[in-house]
RNA sequence: GCGCCCGUAGCUCAGUUGGAUAGAGUGUCGGCCUCCGAAGCCGAAGGUCGUGGGUUCAAGUCCCGCCGGGCGCGCCA
């Protein structure tokens, strides 16, 4: 499992450029060991990475900062003797030593200039890598209970979800996207009483709706349609249903209690009550109708929102193969179960948990962790080497009982990386929206959907680290103007489509050799800048990828799409000599074909016109 | 009370896994279209990085204590 985590190296696998000076840097060392300096110390991990500052050129290494000690030299000094002994390279022009002991590396105008060749040729190529060796990497996303469709918040972990697998794909994973449908549990029975109750209500019984029944409208657009289709055929007296029951808890408009009472057991017994009254076959048909009906839904709207799965795996399958009283039976066998109070529970506290946790209720029924662990053992089973959830912020208290009891089982819980979304506040003409879900008066995705667009929703949703609250402004995402970053950047790229369509229409003729053989005419200071920033790319993909934050790639694309800004504003691209109208042409559409690249993994779309 | 996450420009956020003088966008103020799309560009102003210690050549970044905000602490999921 080692091959799997993140190296401990803070550079991992890095650009062309940065590993030639590391390369260059570990050959300098090696020579100044032969020469008996630097006795016993180990070929350490050589830094290196970009300046911020361009005064300190374009790359710099801090080396001899960390070697000084145990070289037993000040950091300049080792700095001089190492750039001393420095390789001669095409690529730099110069070496500098600054500050404490940086090693300052200025690179030569074909280097920054080779990237637009190297782009041209890898086309939507650029920027992906090997690093992941097609090991095979799970990321489970969304997963929301089918009970209801889609809010804001599963937005976010879609979209989220949805890049974080699109970036580990293209740093070589080999990655399976899953959905998992708890289309087994006790939600699942209690939505289909929620959408039998309010058929008996549009049939004209009276009744008091349970407090933990789903109120959302579509169950009664559920429970209107079973009547449409089936008349009466499912009508009992709902006097009988309710009679007997433990008594529900009852709250007013506030949310004061003003009946106490047990709201998970009066539910429960509810859902038997129905399943008695109806009898098998007909309790199984308005299960069904509204499982099939409101998965189609979800289904219908990850599509829409460019969200696409592998694979929809179904709870209800692992019961049925016995799946999750077997791993019961082995947390037994491991000496980690124990009866209490009529329930069965494991021993989480041996494993890090707060307190031990119920996998068997008093009443038979098998707990959401116990499937959950059955689940997440299967998926190892299933040969996947590093497994990926993405969970909302509020389930955190939940990784410690899920790691705890993979960990019982003999699993490595190390290769389970649980990621924590936090929710997505939406803000509408500066006034934060109202979002309820107790009262089943929430923004939908689809709704969200409409209103901005895929492609704001997209680009928003992952526009901020996933740990970080996020305020979704609903009116700057439908803004057409540069406040708004993804239409500031889908512009950068439509921009470029006009300027090969200006060429064409003025029948200026173009030569793609030519433009690659007049590459060294990019020397503008706008020009400079555009070529580190896409010569960045690579560089980027890997880190989003590998720390899982797709918010460097959304920040990153603004900033290159600036860069080009600038840079067409300042200068023509279609002007009259050849040579560099050409390579300018080259340059443009290296810049069109990164965005493209980098929106892609986002999810949005890259106009042609806008 | 305990646990996890977050406190950086008026506002919304980055900050290259500990590097050099902390950066963007927005907002405010001021400039730029006879010229490839002004859905754009350029400039100015704006900071005791919540706070107090500690670790070291170097701390917004790591450790500890406070303060403030969010979430979690069920035989709910």
């Amino acid at each position: 499992m080692d091959q799997l985590e993140i190296p401990e190296t803070p550079y991992p696998r890095l650009a062309p450029v940065k590993t030639h000076l590391q390369t260059l840097m570990t050959q300098a060392l090696r020579q100044l060991q032969a020469e008996g300096a630097l006795a016993g110390i180990e070929s350490p991990a050589i830094p290196v990475e970009r300046s911020r500052d361009r005064t300190h050129g374009d790359f710099a290494s801090s080396v001899a900062l960390g070697l000084a000690k145990m070289a037993r030299c000040k950091p300049r000094d080792l700095a001089e003797r190492i750039v001393a002994t420095l390789p001669t390279s095409e690529r730099i022009a110069r070496v500098e030593i600054a500050g404490p002991g940086f090693i300052n590396f200025f690179l030569t105008p074909g280097a920054y200039q080779a990237v637009v060749a190297e782009i041209l040729d890898q086309g939507e190529t650029f920027g992906r890598s090997t690093f992941g060796g097609g090991r095979r990497v799970q990321v489970e996303f969304v997963s929301a209970n089918p009970t209801g469709p889609l809010h804001v918040g599963h937005g976010r972990g879609a979209a989220f979800g949805a890049t974080v697998a699109n970036l580990l794909e293209a740093v070589g994973y080999q990655v399976h996207r899953e959905y998992y449908v708890n289309d087994a549990g006790r939600q699942m029975n209690i939505l289909a009483a929620s959408v039998w109750l309010r058929y008996l209500e549009h049939c004209g019984e009276q009744l008091p709706f349970p407090s933990n029944g789903y109120r959302g409208g579509y169950v009664r657009d559920l429970a209107a349609r079973l009547y449409t289709e089936h008349g009466n055929a499912y009508l009992v007296s709902a006097a009988d249903l309710f009679r007997d029951l433990p008594q529900d808890e009852i709250r007013d408009d506030a949310g004061t209690v003003i009946v106490p009472g047990d709201k998970e057991a009066h539910i429960d017994a509810l859902v038997e009550r129905a399943r008695a009254q109806l009898g098998d076959h007909r309790y199984r048909y308005i299960f069904e109708l509204g499982l099939n009906a409101i998965l189609d839904d979800i289904r219908a709207d990850l599509q829409e929102f460019g969200v696409v799965y592998d694979e929809w795996y179904s709870e209800r399958t692992l019961e049925e193969r016995g799946a999750v009283n077997k791993t019961i039976q082995r947390l037994r066998d491991a000496g980690q179960i124990y009866t209490k109070d009529g329930a069965l529970w494991f021993r989480s506290t041996a494993f890090g948990d707060e307190k031990d946790r119920v996998v068997q209720r008093e009443n038979g029924q098998t707990t959401y962790f116990a499937s959950d662990i059955a689940y997440h053992l299967e998926k190892f089973e299933r040969g996947f080497e590093w497994v990926i959830d993405v969970w909302g912020a509020d389930h955190h208290g939940y990784v410690p009982r899920v790691k705890g009891a993979l960990q019982a089982l003999g699993e490595n819980p190390d290769r389970l990386d649980v990621l924590l979304v936090q929710f997505a506040i939406l803000y509408r003409h500066g006034e934060r929206a109202p979002m309820s879900t107790r009262s089943g008066d929430f923004v939908t995705l689809r709704e969200l959907r409409d209103e901005v667009g895929n492609d704001a929703a997209r680009f928003f949703y992952v526009m901020r680290k996933s740990e970080q609250h996020l305020d979704f402004d609903l009116d700057l995402a439908k803004s057409q103007s540069k406040d708004n970053p993804v239409y500031y950047i889908q512009y950068a790229h439509a921009r470029v489509c006009s300027v090969v369509r200006q060429q064409h229409e003025k029948d200026l003729p173009r030569d793609e050799q030519r433009g690659r053989d007049h590459l060294a005419l990019l020397t503008e200071p706008h020009e400079e800048a555009l070529l580190i920033a896409l010569a960045r790319y690579p560089e980027v993909v890997e880190m989003a990828a590998l720390n899982h934050e797709p918010h460097q790639l959304a920040q990153y694309l603004r900033e290159l799409a600036n860069a080009f800004h600038s840079y067409y504003n300042e200068h023509r691209v279609l002007v009259s000599d050849d040579g560099l109208r050409d390579a300018r042409l080259s340059l443009s559409l290296a810049t069109r074909q990164v965005i493209r690249n980098g929106l892609r993994l986002l999810g949005v779309f890259a106009p042609e016109v806008m």
